[in-house]
DNA sequence: TTGTTTGCAAACCTTTTGCACGTTA
DNA sequence: TAACGTGCAAAAGGTTTGCAAACAA
């Protein structure tokens, strides 16, 4: 089990996350604009998952005049082509984060006092997640796990 | 790994979650209203999660005139005692269901295409889960896991 | 130029809250 | 009766959509 700490690790290969979703958007035939490079930009530069709110909000204190539906547009766009995850912590509000390279998959620990997200990363949870899926009568596509707690500075 | 399909089984010993449910809201001092019992009941009746709308409308349509803040009001104190789980799904609409006895656990299959929702059970996966709970810097109370993809009937 | 993308504002939906009225103990 | 619970309506978020203007190719 392993906390997931590093800043960048949703590296595609040698390329950075931000790279491999501008490519991957130029190659299905979108437009690129500035609007959606910020979008990616944000994304790439999050520690962890973030609201469209939020994102929004980091974008227009740095100046960006982006409104908010554009952010949602870009969102969902990106989360159609399997670029971002979406992760829900539970509080009725949407989060999003840069999918990982393939293979590379993590899980959430949610604070419930404080709201606190941290990302942790298991191999025998996904074994167990795996075993199961292989015995359900679902094609099971994808799986999210999220553990609910007090934090340590919550404790 | 067990698919729970069985409809009452919340049970809390030898009595139904319903008579546990209504004796917890009693033994907390709270007042044993028409609405309340009606809700526990509509919660005990379903087969998995239901949104507050779902209950809503299902005692509707059976004569009731119970509001949807009575929906809201309730689930919120039972799911402070801790008698109802809530499930997301992932649409952005929290679900409810009775919480289980001691030990029982289950978590949920999501059909990314109906949205149809199918509980199962896993020991293997309920001890990866507790081997991570041990090792994280988090007081772990509590945890989630939603398999999302397609269901027998949408593959 | 031509179709795509954007920001704004309004619409939508779920959930919460204020309040006067009804109910329970 | 005195405190608690309820229904309604309004408010409060988050998210989506219609549309004219701005933009990329």
């Amino acid at each position: 089990m392993q906390i997931v700490t590093a800043r960048h690790d949703h590296s595609h290969a040698a390329i950075g996350w931000d790279t491999h979703a501008g490519e991957a958007l130029t190659r299905k035939g979108t437009r690129r604009s500035a609007v959606r490079d910020a979008v990616v930009a944000a994304l790439a530069a999050q520690e962890c998952c973030a609201s469209a709110q939020e994102i929004h909000a980091r974008l227009r204190s740095g100046g960006s005049t982006i409104g908010i539906a554009s952010v949602y547009r870009t969102l969902e766009l990106l989360h159609g082509m399997g670029l971002v995850t979406r992760v829900d912590t539970g509080d009725g509000v949407a989060r999003f984060e840069p999918s990982q390279a393939d293979g590379e998959h993590h899980h959430h620990l949610v604070c419930t006092r404080c709201g606190a997200v941290q990302a942790f990363q298991d191999d025998g949870l996904e074994q167990a997640i795996h075993a199961v899926a292989d015995r359900v009568d679902f094609e099971v596509t994808g799986h999210d796990v999220a553990l609910r707690g007090l934090c340590g500075s919550c404790r």
